[in-house]
DNA sequence: CAAATATTTGAATAAATATTCAATATTTTC
DNA sequence: GAAAATATTGAATATTTATTCAAATATTTG
């Protein structure tokens, strides 16, 4: 059971600033929000207390490490049934960033990243091909990415 | 034209520990790597440098926060010269977090974050369907995320 | 509205950690 | 394979920044 959360306004915007950047010092973010550092240091560690804070991430440029392609499938299973041994089989590829259980046409939602065509072809060929229950599977490469950016975070009829 | 990247093992080690976790202190990650502080902090400026690593981002437990609906939407425009102007009115929707320009069925490919259905379909149904040039949606609500990662990097075939 | 409780402030301090750098080791070049 | 160039080591240092905490403020409660 997940501790009764109370957050206010200056937390939430304390989350989206870090979700933005998170290498800001207590006392730079203190001045961004008209609060003291000490103020910050208080919320911060109550939000990792309540677990809504899980430390942080570095962001990369997967493009410029020549990770050009991503690509997102859609699954047709031959039995919803197996969507848990799919979904086994389809977590050892690692190209596979990310699995959606999901409602719609499709069983489930894959997104994948490639370092060019022909890896996604053979991720796609020869070894989704191989797992036992997939029926077929819808292939949408990302021509371009328009954005990507968090959501924006709020305290209407939260926690 | 982006700088002759000559990246070896250790340097894509460090991505890959420190997409997990970037708090890590350059001698720890150094004995996790059996190499010395002073490495990790010359390559991380040369990745500073080449503009690979860009900053660090808070990682939230958004479920935690109340955000408990992720769904995709599938796209389909009236004709795909479109596509700007409606990526355009789509980024004024702060629930749309992702949005991709993909070949097959659909024009684009928008993810999407709620609070629950009831913001959702609010989204779907009041604020999308205004959009000129969108002609319609499949929209995919996820049950379930199987899993959520980073892509494995290394350098065969890179920069 | 007074008392109790909770929160914020901001400066002092402690701690952590990035940065520096001479010595050493490794790799490359001719 | 010797010389030159490059990279690593690891300890010393400088710097940053989290942490602490008493006083001040603000909020809640009966």
């Amino acid at each position: 059971m997940p501790v009764k959360l109370n957050l206010d306004k200056l937390d939430f915007q304390i989350i989206q600033e870090m979700m933005e950047d998170a290498e800001i010092s207590y006392a730079d973010l203190g001045k961004k929000l008209f609060v003291s550092g000490g103020t910050i240091h208080v919320r911060i560690k109550k939000l990792q207390e309540y677990g809504i804070v899980k430390g942080t991430r570095l962001s990369v440029d997967l493009k410029a490490l020549g990770y050009d392609v991503i690509a997102f499938i859609g699954i047709f299973l031959e039995k919803s049934s197996l969507y848990d041994t799919v979904a086994k089989e389809l977590k050892k590829i690692p190209e596979i960033v990310r699995l959606n259980y999901t409602t719609g046409n499709y069983s489930m939602f894959a997104e994948i990243v490639c370092k060019d065509i022909q890896q996604l072809r053979f991720v796609l060929h020869d070894e989704l091909q191989k797992i036992k229950g997939i029926e077929r599977t819808e292939t949408f490469i990302s021509l371009e990415e328009s954005f990507a950016r968090n959501v924006l975070v709020n305290d209407t009829a939260a926690g």
